[in-house]
DNA sequence: GTAACTGCAAACGCTTTGCACTCCC
DNA sequence: GGGAGTGCAAAGCGTTTGCAGTTAC
C-alpha cells in the first residue's frame, strides 16, 4: 500500500488526513517485524520532534478500527502491532521477542479444513509459533 | 489431574505445597474458560478470606514455569490463564470476551502439515479463532 | 529452626483521558 | 469558521516488588 492508497482509506472512513496519522501508518506498513507503540514513538520522534505517544496510541487505535492493522497482546504486558491482517503466523522468538511472520504455501487450504468442521463464522484468527531464532541459538 | 497429582508436581519442582497454591491450581484446572487473575481472586476470596492478589500473581508464574497453564496476553492489556497446555485452538467472543477451548478431531494432523515446511524447532503454540459467540449474537 | 511463602501496600509501566491549543477541510 | 486532531500532563489499571510476619518441611 503507498501513501495515496493509505489517504484514501482514510478519506473513505471519514477521518481527517494529518501529518502524525500517515507517519504511523506509514512506518508500520514499512515494517515486517510487529512494532510496540514504545518503538513506533521511538522511531518517527527523530523525524517528527514533537509528536506524542498519546497521539501514537490514539492513531493506532484508528488504525484498527478502519482494518489496517492487527493489534497483538502479549504476556508481559506489551501490545505489538501487525499491518498484516492476512492469514499467516507468527513466529516469536522465546528469547528476543522477535517477530517474522511466516506463510507456508498452504496455509489457507489447511487452514479452511480446519474451521470447516465448526458452524461458527470467524472474524479473524490469530496463529503464534513460539521458537527461539537463529540468532538466539547461537548465542547460546 | 487431581489434587494429589497436583501435589506430586509442586513437589517434583522443589516449590512447597501451600493452601493458596493448591486453591489457585485446583481452581484453574477446573474451568473451561480462562480465567484472568482478578477473576481467580474474586472466586477464590470466597472460601479463603485472606488470600492476596500478589500471591495469586506469583503462584501464576509459578504454575507457568511449571508447565501447568499457558498465559494468554491480550489487547485489553490484561492476561488470562489457560490450564490447556496441549494443542487446541482458543475460541474467542469478540462482544464479551468470553473463550473456550475447540479442538477439531484432524487438527494435530493438520497442524503438524503446517509446522513440516519449516526447520524451526517449535516450542509451542497459540491458535484463536475470533468470532460472535450465540449469547452475543442472539442479543444484538 | 529456617528458608520459603504470604499478605499488604507502595511502586511500576503501559495505556487512557481531559483539556487547551492547533490544524484540516 | 468550526469541528476534529494534537500534545501535554495527570489519572487509571493491571502487575510487580519489598518487606515484616507466618508457615511448610
Amino acid at each position: 500500500m503507498d501513501e495515496q492508497e493509505l489517504i484514501d482509506l482514510f478519506r473513505k472512513n471519514g477521518i481527517k488526513v494529518t501529518t502524525q496519522r500517515l507517519a504511523v501508518g506509514k512506518y508500520l506498513l514499512s515494517r515486517d517485524d510487529h512494532p510496540s507503540a514504545e518503538q513506533i514513538y521511538e522511531s518517527l520522534t527523530k523525524e517528527y520532534p514533537t509528536i506524542s505517544l498519546g497521539t501514537i496510541y490514539k492513531t493506532l487505535h484508528l488504525l484498527k478500527d478502519i482494518g489496517l492493522i492487527q493489534e497483538l497482546g502479549f504476556n508481559e504486558g506489551s501490545i505489538r502491532y501487525d499491518p498484516n491482517t492476512e492469514l499467516h503466523i507468527n513466529m516469536i522468538c522465546t528469547k528476543c521477542n522477535q517477530i517474522r511472520d511466516y506463510k507456508p504455501d498452504n496455509l489457507k487450504e489447511l487452514w479452511e479444513k480446519i474451521i470447516s468442521q465448526t458452524d461458527f463464522k470467524p472474524k479473524g484468527q490469530r496463529i503464534d509459533i513460539y521458537y527461539e531464532c537463529k540468532n538466539c541459538q547461537n548465542e547460546s
